[in-house]
DNA sequence: GACAATATGTACCGATCTGTACATCTTGGG
DNA sequence: CCCAAGATGTACAGATCGGTACATATTGTC
């Protein structure tokens, strides 16, 4: 298999799992819905598990990518950054296929903290922090690793919510708490 | 069947959903975990998922009376309760059991919003804002239902990265930022 | 002891699950 | 045109899935 089909099936099967969830999708779907040979599927990965963490980690590379440049288009002070994640993730929440965070999801039907599954979505996790702690360093705001992890927090927070209630305001909720969060620590 | 038999068998499901997850527990494993027969539980129970509602609403009773007491332990004024509720928070991230919260945790696996699973799950976490807006009223806090919203936010927040990362100081840290909120909001 | 109500145990249904085997097809390069 | 590499399609294995049927056992009351 050539690395431009494992790449379409890793595509393919990211939407699919994102979706419908994990276990709730079978291999004999992901063949139905990805039109790629369940053969084919297990040249490349020794296991339906495998498929996902390889899913994961395409998704934690391509939602960190864009996130991070809507962000830089957003706002160009590092300040300014921190607030525009919130607009970035409300743009997000309004996308007509927003169902959750995908890593929120795995770890929530894969809980054993040392699954592989378990373990790339939180390393997920560990980076937004650093991105979020990296713009509070370089806003010069007081102890920026515990803001990184207290403005994270906000955003898992805004992430269930919006999943939960359907579209509300969600993300200016959690802007608002931002904005008093970063004000008190300049 | 008995009430008392009904209630046994959604209690230990309950335990079971919660511990190894909902579409990942069959109910040939409920059987041999509860000693419960199949039969007696379709005598209750239309279906899988009717139980698995049973057991969310029985968990957001148990929760929020557990929660709630809990909160008014810890403290007497409204004020001091808001924040009380994240030492409750802690308390439960530090149970040899915990494995975050069962509403996160069905919403994510029953992705559509009118499914009755989910409804549920969303109904739980208007309860809890409610409980946070109340308390904020109380102590006459500006804007109390966005207060609420916010700090419930916080919780959720709180629960999904000690879920990710293992026990840690998400509560703490969800701790510090509420209190800026409520010193914001007074 | 009898009997009704409640519960259990077992087998089964049709479907789906993950993963394997292998014959066959397609594609691309020489 | 040939051939190797890559991919597909189909059948299958054993297991599990949710749910049903029905014979049998247990329990509690009279």
């Amino acid at each position: 298999m050539t690395a431009s089909k494992r790449d379409e099936l890793v595509e393919k099967a990211l939407e699919i799992f994102y979706r419908g969830g994990f276990h709730a999708t079978g291999m004999d779907k992901l063949v139905a819905e990805t039109k790629i040979s369940k053969t084919s599927m297990y040249k490349h990965f020794r296991s339906k598990e495998d498929l996902i963490v390889a899913t994961l980690k395409l998704r934690d590379e391509q939602f960190r990518t864009q996130f991070f440049q809507r962000v830089s288009e957003l706002a160009d002070s590092p300040e300014g950054q921190l607030l525009a994640a919130f607009d970035a993730l409300d743009e997000w929440f309004h996308d007509d296929n927003f169902k959750s965070c995908m890593f929120i999801k795995a770890s929530s039907e894969y809980q054993d903290i040392n699954h592989p599954i378990h373990v790339v979505a939180a390393d997920h996790k560990r980076h937004l922090a650093g991105f979020f702690s990296g713009l509070a360093a370089k806003a010069g705001l007081r102890n920026p690793e515990d803001i990184g992890r207290q403005l994270l927090m906000l955003v898992e927070g805004a992430i269930v919510i919006a999943h939960l209630h359907g579209i509300d305001n969600a993300a200016s909720d959690a802007k608002k708490t931002a904005e008093i969060l970063i004000k008190a620590a300049s």
